[in-house]
DNA sequence: CCAAATAAGGTACGGTACGTACTGTACCTT
DNA sequence: AAGGTACAGTACGTACCGTACCTTATTTGG
């Protein structure tokens, strides 16, 4: 082919490529990552499609399937660099009730943003092929929340406000399970009184009394 | 294309197709339904095709679009014809807690045949499109295990086990919202132990005690 | 009993999305 | 300047979808 006159950003005449420089490495990965987070937005998972994330990001499928062999794990590549990350670290506001409260504040964001649509997808995805090793809950005790909601209780402890001694897991862990239900499983907005519903009807009367009950 | 031999019954030479009768009505649903019910034990909702049905119950796509137009409704048929239904009338057992083990118990294994990934799937197909009005749950009100729950505290509180008088409705589809939330969301088969702990350390506790804690 | 209506069988098609292969070309490294 | 790497672009074969069309068996009802 003869040269005709390229200028050092690529440009060979005035071709449709009026862009110059030619994207890579991260990118072109955020670009994909960010195309894949507005597909998710407006056409949601089950209608999202390689094909329209790598037009919608400029490049071609290619771009994509190097990086990400399946749907499932380019979305949640996209989730994790587009939802916020709750901060793990327990609070600590001298106050049990606040400090759940806080906690499972933090955490419905993130949820919400990604959506129950999303989240059925994936996990039918998951399902389907098995990969299920980094979606699947763990188990309870090695869940994150799980381990902030120890902290918070052993603070609550040290206060003399629980008797934490025999309590069960799942007991620890249910006002994060009841909001994951809840979000899972409804269409509606999980309401800020559903979530003192449950700290305030459900979960304090559990930890704060002597549970047993003969 | 030359005609070669066709005999009355439509066989070309010695194929495969020596069955005269054709299958109609209900014989053909419920083929149509066996074999949607067998592709998705053997192969899973997600790789199951309407193709593949087809095939097995030995007829063509047309019989099955002729009667469900998506595979999600296909799936809900055959559920609906393979699967148990449990019976919704309350167990009266004179005892609460007998009540409730009973009433979970029952509820647990057409959820276990079904499985996650079929239920997942369902749900993301029935986001994906808007024909969510009969898979989501109902409003917990209407939930019909809800109301075994109400019928099932009612006597407890004719026994006088328990003082239903505030009780919200969170409390009462609880056990309930737990299995579902386990059995959705873990691999690991739910076991007797995980239903007793859900009764005697959760449940139990805050129907029993007289919840206030100012 | 025969003809019309009905419903199944069978094939083929257009369409979408997948995942891969192959070309060329820009950019980076040395 | 030479080479490798990675992006751009295109094209392909496959799978499944949902539909159309025609043929054939069975039921019906006149």
């Amino acid at each position: 082919m003869a040269e005709q006159s390229k200028d050092r950003k690529g440009n060979t005449e005035g071709e449709q490529h009026t862009t110059k420089s030619r994207r890579r490495g991260d990118v072109l990965e955020n670009a994909i990552l960010s195309a894949a987070w507005e597909e998710l937005r407006e056409t949601g998972y089950s209608r999202l499609t390689m094909e329209a994330v790598a037009a919608r990001a400029k490049t071609n499928k290619n771009a994509v399937y190097r990086r990400w062999p399946s749907k499932a794990k380019l979305v949640v590549a996209s989730l994790m660099k587009h939802t916020p990350k709750p901060s793990l670290e327990a609070p600590d506001t001298g106050n049990l009730r606040e400090d759940v409260l806080t906690l499972l504040e933090r955490i419905i964001k993130p949820i919400q943003m990604i959506g129950a649509e999303t989240i059925h997808g994936l996990m039918g995805e998951f399902h389907g092929d098995e990969i299920h090793s980094k979606m699947t809950l763990p188990p309870r005790s090695e869940d994150i929340l799980a381990i902030a909601m120890k902290s918070i209780l052993l603070n609550a402890e040290r206060r003399g406000e629980v008797k934490l001694e025999e309590l069960p897991d799942r007991v620890i862990t249910l006002p994060v399970d009841l909001i994951r239900f809840e979000l899972l499983t409804t269409h509606t907005p999980l309401t800020d009184e559903a979530v003192v519903e449950i700290v305030d009807a459900i979960f304090l009367p559990l930890v704060q009394k002597p549970n047993r009950q003969g």
